[in-house]
Parts: structure tokens; sequence; C-alpha cells
RNA sequence: CGGGGCGUAGCGCAGGUGGCUAGCGCGUCUGUUUUGGGAGCAGAAGGUCGCAGGUUCAAGUCCUGCCGCCCCGACCA
């Protein structure tokens, strides 16, 4: 490809509205362009890129046996309707305004489900993965960092379907397996976590990361290897417990406590042994929760421990109303109204503990669990610490930010059943098939390779996502004799295989190897006039800046060597 | 949806207590000299100052409303 004919509009500055480094680089080596929030067009040298991950998502799930489908942005509402979807997505689904009864598909478990419903009938017709690379319609209240989180973006989504749970774990496992070599081929340095299934539903499901400050995901890993999203991250941190002796609860004036610091300062009370206390309102009801000391609630544990995403903190005036008492002051003990109360696990059957007293400025203490309260149920609610110990063997979790590449999904039965997706078992009994999804941000990829790849000159790409093999740079073509060999070596790379970006525009050397550094191929092959005159070219490494003076009839031999054999 | 910032030439920005023809850098075009790390000189083109309304003799500048973009938070398969 001549750079001069090919749209490569590159940018000298930073654009201000690109904060994180994969959007600037994107922005300014001229991979993509902004149409509005959250919204992107994909310019030639960054559609390279994309097929080539499309190529790789698109062997690799060959390869598991998945069939590629193509199935439609625009979907029924109905079939929506039937899993439920339309009201608990809520606003992330656009809705088509002028034809009534369409949304654009955020996702496609419904569609998947619709069609094993018309013609899988019998178990003979199973396992089956299904696939697609295909446009999302998300409507994000807040796309940002580029092509990180959109309202439009490519997914890769697969769908299992089998007659059995240990068909799904094997499904799965494919996927599992599948999605670990696509990364390894993307070259991209990953690690993998146990994740929420969310408004998803089903069992398990695990997430593939990339650590990065410009991620919005936050997760605890350790040195064994442990590994979780904290939204599920758990330590084995050791129960509160009971001590022996726990003399009659007390009550004690704390006019100026509201936090559990405050007592803490105040009043020298051991962290541990301080039992804080929430108001949810949970299903329209009340419920007190119990945390040790200050640790954090995590409402992703919450909604799973409740089974709904229907809650809420309750107001200033409903704790009042609820407790007899204001914030600070609340506790699991003399409760104005008879109301469910839960505890964090690590609080089980604790005793000596020092919570509210349901009357403002006032404290209790030796509080015993078994003794002085009832507690309705123990739940794991808090949220892992740094530098708590792992719970494979105790090593101290670290907490780092990244950014989700994938997330695979042990789903279930909960489409197949809402939309009649069923099939004929060998005893002729009637089941629902159990399904698997598994989804891959393509763009993330990209963004995330950049992320990971650059430097203060431009990005650094490597075999196979480069979107060119080699960077041909002709110095000053006016000059015949560096013309010349230009378009010769252009030729012989070109008709080798190579895919060549080859520069042959009139401008000054800067100007050149500034861009090329910028777009980032990983060789640069740099034909001046200097060089030619003894025959030779020489090469740069885009990664570690070094250089090499070749024969330029050796040239072709030297790149066998040295290009990878392309996949 | 709450909080903050921004919107002036293709890009980056200045002008903002109202006042003459709206500037600067980069880029673009023409000519010329250059040619191994974003060239020099000379000339030129390019702007509904986000949109609408208002105040005023006069609005990029002041007022009101709206729209858009970015950041923080909430939310997020």
């Amino acid at each position: 490809m001549r750079y001069s004919e090919y749209f490569i509009p590159t940018l000298k500055e930073v654009p201000t509205e690109a904060v994180v480094p994969s959007h600037q680089l994107m922005l300014r080596a001229g991979l993509v362009r902004q149409v509005s929030a959250g919204v992107f067009s994909w310019l030639p040298l960054g559609f390279r890129v994309l097929n080539k991950v499309i190529n790789i998502l698109r062997e690799e799930m060959n390869a598991i046996g998945g069939q590629e489908f193509l199935l439609p942005a625009l979907n029924p509402i109905e079939i929506w309707e039937q899993t439920g979807r339309v009201e608990a997505m809520g606003d992330v689904i656009f809705h088509i305004k002028n034809r009534e009864g369409l949304v654009l598909a955020p996702t496609h478990e419904e569609i998947i489900a619709f069609h094993a419903k018309q013609h899988i009938q019998s178990y003979k017709d199973l396992p089956q993965i299904w696939y697609q690379i295909q446009t999302k319609f998300r409507n994000e209240p807040r796309p940002k960092s580029g092509v990180l989180r959109c309202r439009q973006f490519i997914m890769k989504d697969s769908y299992s379907l089998d007659t059995t749970w240990e068909g799904l774990d094997e499904s799965y496992n494919k996927h599992l397996e599948a999605y670990k070599k696509i990364f390894t081929r993307c070259k991209l340095n990953f690690f993998i976590v146990g994740a929420s299934s969310g408004a998803m539903g089903g069992s398990k499901s695990q997430e593939f990361m990339i650590e990065s400050d410009a991620g919005e995901d936050v997760c605890a890993i350790a040195p064994s290897g442990y590994a979780a999203n904290l939204e599920v991250a758990t330590s084995s941190l050791p129960p509160v417990g009971r001590k022996n002796h726990c003399p009659p609860i007390e009550e004690f004036p704390t006019p100026n406590a509201k936090t559990i610091d405050d007592l803490i300062e105040q009043f020298g009370f051991d962290e541990n042994s301080l039992a804080k206390s929430v108001i949810y309102i949970i299903d329209s009801e009340p419920v007190l929760i119990l945390m040790r000391g200050n640790d954090e609630l995590n409402e992703t544990k919450l909604q799973a421990a409740f089974g709904t995403n229907k809650f809420r903190p309750a107001t200033p005036e409903e704790l009042l109303e609820i407790t007899g008492a204001n914030a600070g002051s609340i506790g699991p003990v003399n409760l104005k109204s008879n109301i469910k109360v839960v505890a964090d696990s690590l609080l089980k059957d604790a005793n000596s503990l020092v919570s509210g007293a349901n009357k403002d400025g006032y404290h209790l203490k030796n509080i015993d669990f078994l003794r002085d309260c009832k507690i309705d149920a123990y739940y794991d609610l808090r949220t892992v610490r740094e530098g708590e110990p792992c719970p494979i063997s105790g090593t101290p979790i670290k907490i780092v930010k990244a950014i989700e590449l994938g997330h695979i999904f042990k789903l279930g039965t909960k489409y197949s059943e809402a939309l009649g997706a069923t099939f004929l078992d060998k005893d002729g009994i009637q089941k629902p098939i159990i399904m698997g999804s598994y989804g891959i941000g393509v763009e993330r990829i990209i963004a995330c390779f950049i992320e990971q790849n650059h430097d203060e000159n431009g990005i650094i790409w490597d075999y196979p996502l480069s979107p060119f093999d080699i960077h041909l740079i002709s110095i000053n073509v006016k000059s015949e004799l560096v013309k010349e060999y230009s378009e010769k070596i252009y030729t012989s790379l070109t008709q080798a295989n190579y895919e060549v970006l080859y520069d042959d525009r009139d401008e000054t050397a800067g100007v050149k190897f500034n861009d090329a550094d910028l777009i980032g191929i990983p060789i640069q092959i740099i034909v001046g006039e200097k060089n030619l005159k003894n025959g030779l070219v020489e090469i740069k490494f885009r990664k570690n800046n070094q250089r090499e003076l070749v024969a330029e009839k050796e040239l072709l031999n030297w790149l066998k060597e040295k290009i990878p054999t392309k996949s």
C-alpha cells in the first residue's frame, strides 16, 4: 500500500477529549474517529487491525466446532418480553421510535433460544455451539475511554446448547481454552477471574481481564494464583468469634461518636469488636445488615444473597422510623420495629460486640448475637481489601483496576425455559436446553493491546495484530537512486506476500520517521541515499529501537528469518 | 441521572470587564530553496464564534433556554 494514496490522518497533537493512552493513540495514528459519544468509525488502517482480530476469533471459534451465524440487530420486542429482559435491562435497550415493536439487540441470547426452539427437537440435534461477530447496541448512560465503553460496538458472542449439565461444563471449558488461545495469540497479558453473573443469570462465570488504570473493573489477585472480580472476591480472614466471658449487655453514652472510627478513637475499641449497621430497603422490605468494623458492604454479594437487584439504602427519615435512631446509633438490639436482621459471615455467632443502641448518642457493648438478638441469616457480604489473605493459601491480596475483555457464563435454562426451547431426551421426556453464553469485546482487544504496548512516540504493534508487516520508508523521493530502489524493494516484498506500507510521500525524513513510530509497525525498512551507495538498507525495530544494516540484495532472506510466519 | 469543565478555521488554542476588518501556532494551497528525526523564505485560501431567543446604537463577549462533547460519581451483560 502506497502511503501517498492511503488515508491515514495522523495527528501531531493529542486531542483534548482523549484521556486514556489507547484512545489518544488510536486517534493520533488514524485508526478511528469519533462520530458521537460512544460511536466510532474505523478508518482503513484501524479496520485492518480489526479484521486481523476477527480472523483470530473466527479461527479459534471454528476450532472448537463453533458455527458462525449473522443474527439481526433489529429484534422484535416480544422475544425480549418473554425473558423479562425489557424490564431487567431497562434503559440500556434502544427502542425503535418509528416502527413499533422493534428494539436494537444489546446481546443475542433471546434470538439464539428462538432459533433453538424452532429447530432443535431431539437430543440427537445437540450439542451445538453457535456464534457470531456482530454489532451490539447498548444505550450506555456514560460512554468513555474511546472504544472501551461504547453505545455501538462489535462483539464475538457465542452460545452453547447442551442436553446435560456435564455437557455444559464441556462446552464452557472449550470456550475457556479457546479464549486463552485467542488472547495469547493477540499477545495480551491477561488474567482470568471468577465473576458475578449479574443480570445475565446463571451459575458460574469467569472474566478475562487485563490490568489497567483505564479499567472500570476492580479485581483481587494474589501470588497463589487467586483472582476474582472484587464483586465476588473472598479472603480467608478469621471470623470475629466468641470470647469466653461476655458480661451482660451494657448501654453507654457516645454523644460525639457517629462513625466506627470515632468509636475506635474515643473509646479504644478493637475494630473487630465493632458491628456496623446499615439499613437497606430490599424488595420494599427494610433489612438491617451488620458488618464487622469498617468492612464495606458489597452490593453485588447482597444481590446474590437476596436474589434481587431491587434494593437501596434507607433514607435518613426511614432510618429514624425503622430503628428509632439516626445513622451512627443504629444496632441489632432494641429495634423500634421488627425487621429482618442479617450479618456478614465474619460475625457468625459472635459476642462481646459493640453496636448502636437505637437511641441517638448511645451504644451498647457486650452484645452477644446468640443471647441478645436474633440474626436471621449470615451471608458473605463484605468487600475484600488489599493485603488480606487469599482463600487459596493465605498469600496477600492485591487490588488492581482492570479492563474486561471477555466473559463466559454457564447460563443454564433461564432463556430456553422462557422461550420454550426444549428437546426430547432418550426417554422421550421434554427438557429445556442447557445454555452457555460467551462474549468478547472485539474493539477492546485492540484498545487493550495498545494500553499494554506503546511508548511516548506511539503504538508498538506486534504480529499478528499489526496493520502491516513492514513499513517501508523512502527518504527523499526526489533522489532517483532512492526512488528506484524503494520501488524495487516494494515490489519484491509485495510479491513475497508481505503486507507493506510504503511511505512514498514527498515529505521530509523527520515527518516520515515520526509517523512510522506513531503508527508503530514492528519493522521499518529505511531506504536512504547514504546507505544505498554501499548497497545497504537500514532496518529499525519499533519495539526496542535497534537498527541493523542489511545488504539490499539479502533483504528477502533476512526478512524470512526475522518475521515470524504469519498465522 | 447528580456534580464539574468545555464548545471560536481541518487540529491545538487566545480573545470574554460589550466597540473598528475575530487573532496565534500547526496543517492546507502556490512558488522557491531544502532532504536521515515533525525544514527555510515569499505569498494565499479557509470562520453561520454550538443553536435559538433576548438586552443594546453595537454581542464571540452580557442574560435566558436548548443542544453537543469530556471528566468524576451513580449505573453498567
